[in-house]
DNA sequence: CGTCACTTTGAACATCTTCAAAGCACGTGG
DNA sequence: CCACGTGCTTTGAAGATGTTCAAAGTGACG
């Protein structure tokens, strides 16, 4: 059995929400410095390893999350089906507003991609927040309308584009986040998570992703040495992101 | 060129929303019968023809739609990528809420899949509608997590689930609706829309989806005439919804 | 420093798409 | 009321894409 002690890496921190690097992002950004404030000293958060869950399906929704740094992803199981991850969240992006919505019961599940400091603000909290702020809860209704929008979208590259096109899609946004200029002009970049977490967000198999990747690689578009991805040519990467056939 | 005159077929009707077969259902049902009378007077509703467009995507959004018959779907367009129809909407649903929360672009377009009399409610209404009523705000709020949560669904089932379960499953849904009990305890239904619809409900191809159902046919799960689809045995139809495989 | 999960490899196979062409059906206009 | 055309539906054959299963590496983390 685990010891209810946390361990040395997963601690409780106390984190400044006026001093997080993320404040003016999104939602929070209609709070003033008060309520900001006020939010610091309600909410809690602490690190998380690889892996970990931050909320389960099926379980009470224990409020809303917003991430310090790190990147977390969400996930939905449906009956007698693998899991897929639906859609990923990186520093400063908050998840779990469905959950609240739908008044406490979490239909979906939450996990930590690579280690991660995350926060969390409780319903009780919450309720006020929005009671105080009504232009925060419009905020968060049209963050549920962009979730759904993209969820759109991923369904229909689901749908119509092949594995290679849909893991070129994926390198370009992480490398929107993360890509640093190499030297001569090579953008390079480190995954934020595993070849399954991969494999599970563009809905394939691991057997399959790893040789899409090695034929990415051997085609020239990416360079791979573990969670290090180099992209000599972007324009070519961007190619290979475009459906082959469209019928 | 088509004729600005509208023809037979596309006329408006004067739908009164208190005598609304559907007007307890969902989002409306939180309106006392003074606010229903009010909406009935502001809105406006026609025919449409089978195929026709209620909205398209990248344009202004017209409203707010509520159907009184009939059956509508909403579809997705990605640059360079076939349609997808992400929903369907039956007699009493409303959509289009996700085009007035984002400030009235439409990022899908809605399609008519049999001929209908639809409702609806423009904007300037809507936002009186909604300073008046906090609780019809919620209302739609989750109806748009709802939403979300059904689209993911759709993802992993696209994922994860063979042609042959994905319209099993379709077909249980709209049997669910507008199922009749035959003679003798057979399940009987009329399809609400082409097989080119339902192909791209299901995100495949029309030829496979008629080898499909062919199959699903020569293997007593279903018999079909035209739109008539009879279910001798739900039961069966229920198995070949589920995964076959599951790893 | 061992363990367990992640990653990779190989081969056989299932599923679905693509392209081309013929048949059908419905609504339109004459 | 019938003829016509356009779009939907079906059929066939070939091929691309991805899955499955088993087993051997590898690596990260505690």
């Amino acid at each position: 059995m685990r010891r209810a002690i946390v361990s040395p890496q997963v601690q409780a921190v106390g984190l400044q929400c006026l001093a997080c690097p993320t404040r003016r992002s999104a939602e929070w950004g209609v709070l003033r410095d008060r309520d900001m404030q006020a939010l610091s000293a309600a909410k809690s958060s602490r690190t998380y390893r690889k892996g970990e869950m931050v909320y389960a399906q099926d379980q009470a929704c224990p409020g809303l999350f917003c991430i310090a740094s790190g990147t977390a992803a969400v996930a939905r199981t449906e009956p007698r089906l693998p899991t897929v991850l639906v859609r990923m969240a990186q520093s400063g992006e908050t998840f779990g507003y469905g959950n609240v919505v739908r008044g406490g019961m979490c239909d979906t599940s939450a996990k930590v991609l690579e280690p991660s400091v995350i926060c969390r603000i409780e319903l009780p909290i919450l309720a006020t927040l929005f009671d105080q702020h009504p232009r925060l809860v419009q905020r968060f209704q049209s963050r549920l309308a962009e979730d759904l929008a993209r969820t759109e979208s991923a369904l229909a590259q689901l749908a119509w584009l092949p594995v290679r096109s849909r893991l070129a899609r994926l390198i370009m946004s992480l490398a929107e986040y993360r890509g640093t200029a190499n030297g001569r002009g090579v953008l390079s970049l480190t995954l934020p998570m595993t070849r399954r977490d991969m494999a599970d967000l563009l809905c394939t198999r691991p057997e399959t992703l790893t040789r899409t990747m090695q034929a990415m690689e051997s085609d020239g578009i990416v360079r791979c040495n573990g969670h290090q991805v180099d992209i000599p040519d972007p324009e070519r990467l961007h190619e290979a992101a475009q459906a082959q056939h469209l019928g």
